[in-house]
DNA sequence: ACAATAATAGTAATGATTATTGTTTTTAAA
DNA sequence: TTTAAAAACAATAATCATTACTATTATTGT
């Protein structure tokens, strides 16, 4: 494997996924890290984290929509989407097994894995707006 | 809503959609009305696809990679997507009931729909090549 | 201190898709 | 069967997220 050499800028971006929630994406890590180092650059934080995703550190979530966003807890969860304000929440895992049982019995090969996420208005919009818009 | 002219470009566009069962990428329609009419554009391709999605005729399928494809089969149903040859292949989606549930159960928000797709090697390329790369 | 090389900033290139603009069809009605 | 309004069109430019390239800078072992 590649040899690794310490990075200030690295250990930034790490340390912004690892304190948030937020699921961010490339772009607002940026912005963070940019507060710290004005001159970092957006390919150099692309590049770590496609480093850190490699090293199992982090995990990346892409959806059919959008940029791709960044996640700091690689342990067996799903994801929920407001279409209302686009936050993205943590979701359980425990229906996994059944899924992949019941792929296995009708799938035209091998399951190997699955990709779910949930889409709905989440109970923040339902109460400040009062409709599901 | 808008009025609708005949558009024989549309028609090929639609035809082609219906009569295969590949899940093309908006690329291999072109190449395909291409056939029967040399001077047809990709946007005209885009344009109509999305207009075929609009009225319900044809469904568009996002991947968390790659570009769009197109199902002329509207019914319920889930893809599988072979990580050796790419090929699309249509799953049952009689899973889909617990997953909504399970999901309401746990999720920050109302459920409205969720994104599922499977991935493995299928049965045609695990024959071919033996392994499972 | 000094090379070897990883990491970087800045910028160009990419791929899929959407938007724009001026021209050509389609259509319904005069 | 012209005519005029609007849809459809081809060609092309623009967009967005991401990756690739290149010359410079930082980190490391000796």
């Amino acid at each position: 494997m590649r040899a690794t050499k310490n990075s200030k800028k690295r250990d930034a971006v790490k340390a912004f996924i690892m304190e948030t929630h937020s699921h961010p994406t490339a772009d607002e890590i940026y912005s963070h890290v940019k507060c710290e180092f004005p001159n970092v650059s957006l390919g150099t934080v692309y590049r770590n984290l496609a480093r850190l995703e490699e090293t199992g550190e982090i995990k990346k979530l892409s959806f059919t929509t959008g940029p791709d966003h960044y996640d700091g807890d690689t342990s067996d969860h799903y994801h929920y989407i407001c279409r209302s304000c686009g936050r993205i929440y943590d979701m359980p895992a425990e229906v996994k097994d059944v899924i992949m049982k019941a792929a296995k019995a009708g799938a035209p090969g091998t399951v190997e894995s699955h990709d779910l996420v949930f889409y709905g208005v989440c109970r923040d919009c339902l109460k400040s707006t009062g409709n599901n818009a």
